[in-house]
DNA sequence: TGCTAACCGAGACGGTACGTCGCGTCTTCTA
DNA sequence: TAGAAGACGCGACGTACCGTCTCGGTTAGCA
């Protein structure tokens, strides 16, 4: 029978050494340049150690974000929606500078042509980060900044569609000023918008 | 001087097979296995033709997809922005719909590794659309559906932002039903909105 | 230090499906045909594994006939010289036959175009059958059969001689009888001729 | 019909400047990196004119080789066979001296592959100057110095197989006092040999 | 002396093979 | 039995030449 790894087993300084070396070869050398076999070289761990415990080079990746990510991207709640998302939108942008070399973006890209890596990115990474936005915005509502009937899928939409926007079409990414405006904005048009229906 | 080669000499028997057959292959076995060889062989032309006239794969899908899609994702102006809205961002999700083959999401990956191609697809592809989406905005202006004062560049990412968004995590595309609500919500936070100050 | 590959986890199966191929390919095909894709694909072998091992086709092409021809072109010692030599010639005249698809004709021509094959070529192919050559002269010599002051190089000269000179300029190769008429001048006047002074 | 190019029309020009380029590239880079690309760029010429009037590049060298060659190699005739030998071997050496570089070299190893080319050389090239060889051979015979029963194939071989058989096989080629030695052995066995019998 | 057919340069074209890279699998040996 | 080391079959990469071909432009020989 083919027996799966026992985890009990396995090393964790490989492991280790494998997610570190990959966010230093994807921040010295840009993502294109990162290979299975760099990693491995570079980790001093050899290929099959790497495919034992993961099925692809983005899973690496996502493994490795997960870790770094955890801290960063954060929700605060300092009872100042406003000041709140500036600081995270601040802390996604971030994440994503600089482009060409951002482990954040190497998964994203790697994303978009392996739809199995796609899915455990979203399941992962981005559905626990979109629960915890509305969390956030679930506080404010209750303290009264944003009214109670405002669609969160609206507000999710606002507050990061310009950010991705712009990535996907490698325009400027907004600075921290623009990052301030446009929360005013958001949060200007949720108070004046009525409450979507679903 | 490393000497060009000579575009009066170019074969546009052989530059339309090319671009026909990245298309069509990009179609049939998404873009993970899209590669210039196979290009070359569906076109019936050799590899070397295809490097003479394109720097990388990517600019083929490039060409391809600005050939194609000149008259897809265009603006209407029937007088009724959110009618027009409503068309043109169906134009755009159908674009990228499905995923796994679709030409325009295949260049947008390839743009993620590739910073020289993202620059030829922004400025050959993004910023003339974005400049016609202006136009229609202007448009908007003069006949009072939205402010003169608003910001278009905020109307930009509140329009395409949902999109955008929702591709680089993998979730669903908004529908025709979700479009339209958002671009109820849209125009009425545009309306709402004071003039941004840039 | 730029690691050689570890001989020990070599693939003796590959290597001899590599050396195989070389040879039939080239009965086959003639040399002009004979490329490493076409080997690698004969012996089931990837191209990266010729490269791995072998420098050029004809570091293949060496090995492969270094392992066929140890039997061929011996030096056998009845004790009659001249009976001797017409085997050997005709031995060394068959290993050029047919002069289109013979492997060892391929080595040579090869040589022409790689120097470092030529090298190669003449230190593990020729001198040892040079060297054997004159074991069988300086036996010739001890029974008496050409006197002790015969000059070798010119023995070596004079025997082989008329086979390559020949060989370049692809007239016909001597049949048998000629062969034997030549090595019966060749002894005679090696018997009449005084030493050679080096 | 499939018409011959006319030879009255043929640019005396193009003809010259692809000889010369030939043997100016084969002398610089060795001809393992003589091309037809090479040779047009070098003369000035379109591929399309070495392709009009010549079958492959061989054929190119041959004709280039030709010309250069009808001064040296010449047999001359002092009356004394032994000092007008080693002259002529001599030029014979020179001209396949630096061996990598040599045209003369390159056209045998093009030979080798190219068996159409074989025969033009050995008709045009090797045959004429055998004649020239047998016509001093027996002008020898007439003056006494060697035995009008000589076989003058025996010969042939006698004095050129030691540099063909060296030039094979990469081994050094004789320097004139060889040369010279190996002149003086072949008279004495001509002078010794009885006629052979073809 | 003007016409016209050919050669000429330039170089794009469809191919084949090159030598390299990285993939994911595998085997061997060590701890 | 996990892990290191790395050879293996595979397939795509981007390049080099091959020999053929189409272009205008020149040029040589006939009208």
């Amino acid at each position: 029978m083919n027996s799966a790894p026992d985890p009990a087993r396995r090393s964790e300084r490989a492991r280790l050494a494998v997610l570190d070396s990959a966010m230093e070869l994807c921040r010295e050398n840009g993502f294109a340049q990162l290979t299975i076999e760099a990693i491995a070289e570079r980790a001093g761990v050899s290929k099959k150690t790497i495919y034992r415990w993961w099925p692809s080079k983005g899973a690496v990746l996502l493994e490795a974000v997960s870790e770094a990510a955890t801290a960063a991207a954060f929700h605060v709640d300092t009872g100042d929606l406003a000041v709140d998302m500036r600081t995270q939108l601040a802390g996604v942008v971030a994440l994503f500078t600089p482009r060409d070399s951002s482990p954040v973006a190497a998964l994203m890209s790697e994303s978009q042509r392996d739809p199995s890596l796609a899915t455990e990115v979203r399941e992962q990474l981005i559905r626990p980060r979109i629960a915890l936005f509305e969390e956030r915005m679930r506080s404010a509502q209750r303290s009264g900044e944003i009214p109670e009937g405002a669609d969160l899928g609206v507000a999710l939409d606002l507050f990061y569609g310009p950010i991705y926007h712009r990535l996907v079409f490698h325009l400027d990414l907004p600075d921290d000023e623009e990052l301030g405006a446009r929360v005013d904005h958001v949060i200007a048009a949720l108070r004046a918008m009525p409450a979507a229906n679903r």
